[in-house]
This record gives C-alpha cells, sequence and structure tokens, in this order.
DNA sequence: TCCTTTCAGTTGCGATATGAAACCTAATAA
DNA sequence: TTATTAGGTTTCATATCGCAACTGAAAGGA
C-alpha cells in the first residue's frame, strides 16, 4: 500500500469522522450542552437556544435515533416529552467540556456561567488535559503518531 | 433577572458557542485533524479528506483569519504553502482527542490509526476524563453545576 | 526557448441545508 | 366551550455545499 493509499485509509477510518457524523452539525453540540445543563422538553431547547423550530425537530431525533438522546412521553401530561441524556450523551461530556475552556481560553477570554464544580470540595473541575497511562501530563513534544502495527512490532520486538 | 432570562444569557455567553463559532462547520475538524497528523499543503489536504477545494480554500482562510493556523509561503518553491497550527490551534488537541475516543467507543467501535504514544514509554496516551481540582477523576453524580455568583457567595459564607 | 506539470486557488451551477413564520393536532386549563 | 400549551410540520426564501472546469503563477524537462 502507498503512502497516500494509507493516509487516505487512516482519514476515512478515523474516529473524528464517526463522530462527526452523528454530532458534527449545526446545533448538535448546543443542544446537548443545554441536556447537560438540565433542559428536557421541546420548547425548552427552543427559547434557550433560540434555534427554529424545524431544525430542532430534526436535530432532536438524530439524536434520538442515534442513542444520544432517549425521548419519553410524559405520563402525567401526555402533550410532554422529555429528552434525556443516554450513557452515550452522557459519556460526550469530556469533549464538551474541553471545548467549551478552549472557547474560554481563546475566544470569549473569560469562564461562562454555570461553573461545574465537584459536589463535595465546591472547586471549579480541573482543565482537560491529555495524559500517559501512568496519569502524568504530556505536551505535543512528549507524545508522537505511531501506525498501530508498526507500534505491535515494536512491542513484539522489545 | 427571571431564570428563563438567566438561561439565555447562560447560554448565549457559553464558551461552547464561542468555540462554535470558530471550529463548528461541517470540515474544520478534520482539517485540524489532518493538521495534527503532519498535513501542511493545499494539496495534501484536498486529496487526503477528499474535500471539495473551494470549501477547503474556504475552511482554511477562515482557521488562518482566527489565528488556528499560520499561513506561511515556502521561500524554497514560490508556489506552495504551508500551513501549520499555531499555539491556539495546537490547544485544540484535548478536543480533538476527546472527540476520537468517544467516536472509537460508541461509534466505529474500535481504536483508529494512527495511536497517539508517550514518545518515550511507546504506550499510548490514557483516555480523556474530567478531573477535580486535586487529580480525582470525576464522574457526572461527583460534580454539579453551581451559578458562579452564587459559588462566590458560598466561599465568602464559608 | 517552448511545452508540460504542479500548486493553490477561483468560478459557475445544481443540490442540499438552514431559518423565519405560519399552520396543525392533541391535550390540558379556564 | 373556548383558549392555551406542547410538540411538532409545512412553506418558501436564502445560504451553504460540492462537483467539475478553469485560471495563473511558478517549476521542470526537452
Amino acid at each position: 500500500m502507498s503512502r497516500a493509499e494509507q493516509l487516505r485509509e487512516v482519514f476515512a477510518d478515523c474516529g473524528i469522522s464517526a463522530a462527526l457524523e452523528v454530532v458534527g452539525e449545526r446545533w448538535s453540540f448546543l443542544i446537548l450542552r443545554g441536556a447537560f445543563n438540565g433542559l428536557r422538553h421541546f420548547e425548552e431547547f427552543q427559547t434557550n437556544l433560540g434555534i427554529a423550530r424545524n431544525i430542532l425537530s430534526n436535530r432532536l431525533g438524530r439524536l434520538v435515533e442515534h442513542g444520544i438522546l432517549r425521548r419519553d412521553p410524559d405520563p402525567a401530561d401526555r402533550r410532554k416529552v422529555t429528552y434525556r441524556l443516554t450513557e452515550k450523551g452522557r459519556d460526550l461530556l469530556p469533549v464538551l467540556l474541553s471545548l467549551r475552556q478552549w472557547g474560554e481560553r481563546w475566544i470569549s477570554g473569560h469562564p461562562s456561567n454555570p461553573v461545574l464544580v465537584d459536589r463535595y470540595t465546591r472547586k471549579p473541575i480541573a482543565p482537560m488535559i491529555v495524559q500517559s497511562a501512568d496519569g502524568r501530563e504530556l505536551s505535543l513534544r512528549d507524545m508522537e503518531w505511531v501506525d498501530r502495527d508498526e507500534l505491535d512490532r515494536e512491542t513484539a520486538a522489545a
């Protein structure tokens, strides 16, 4: 396989493209942020985010389809529908938080509101960082991209 | 200020919307992933990502405008242009990695290639996690969203 | 020198996605 | 019974996307 073919395969297969298929559309992240902040109903999302109703309807549908939100009718009021995060959805929190921290640092220039705190110490959570398997913080120059097969060969050779 | 007004302000001000203004368009993340993986030239991005040339041109321009990529002419060959990440761009690595890890876990179902390893131990980096200020891993039920002003009052009261 | 290729775009144009506003239906509230 | 609320759907104008062809400057080769 040529270097070019290898690269193309790499890019087609990456987890990032897979993730973006599902949450890469214009409003998806903002809807998820809303869900993390306690929004549950169509009208809540609509008025708080200022999103068009048809787009919201479409996006909620897609997120439900992909198992990121669960859609439950409210048994007490049969007009109401509740959207809530599944485990798959909750597992997007690191993405949301690193995006948010980056935006705070480089774009808006100040911490946003509300703050996510440790429930017991009441202190804001730490900045998201890249860590080694044994928990040291890594910067880009401590890391290297390695082809998986080559890494296996390295390991076998050692 | 009413609860509704409060929420609207929260959503307008959040670091996530700020970040998405800059990197929220369809191809931006994939272009950045390419940059992190060593792509530098227009043709490289175009053939490896399979993106339309006009869109690529537009996105590269935007990323440069926002200071995420730097655009330098190649002094050795004056046709060539080099795009490389700035510090602001490199600081998006946690976002890219958490998105990638989520995609691997929940969508593609397997680790992507290439792997980002610790240069010295040759071990793949750890999963991105949310941590407390003192470095404990936190799950969603250990955390709470708190209004910044209320948090200040709590702190003052203690 | 002339001819060809490469690089980094731009242009034209049809297909798709987005957004605002009005409309719809079922269920509840007055 | 009438009004209001919740959660959408429809309509239509506008904006963005993506393919393919084209451009223009610079390099390379004969």
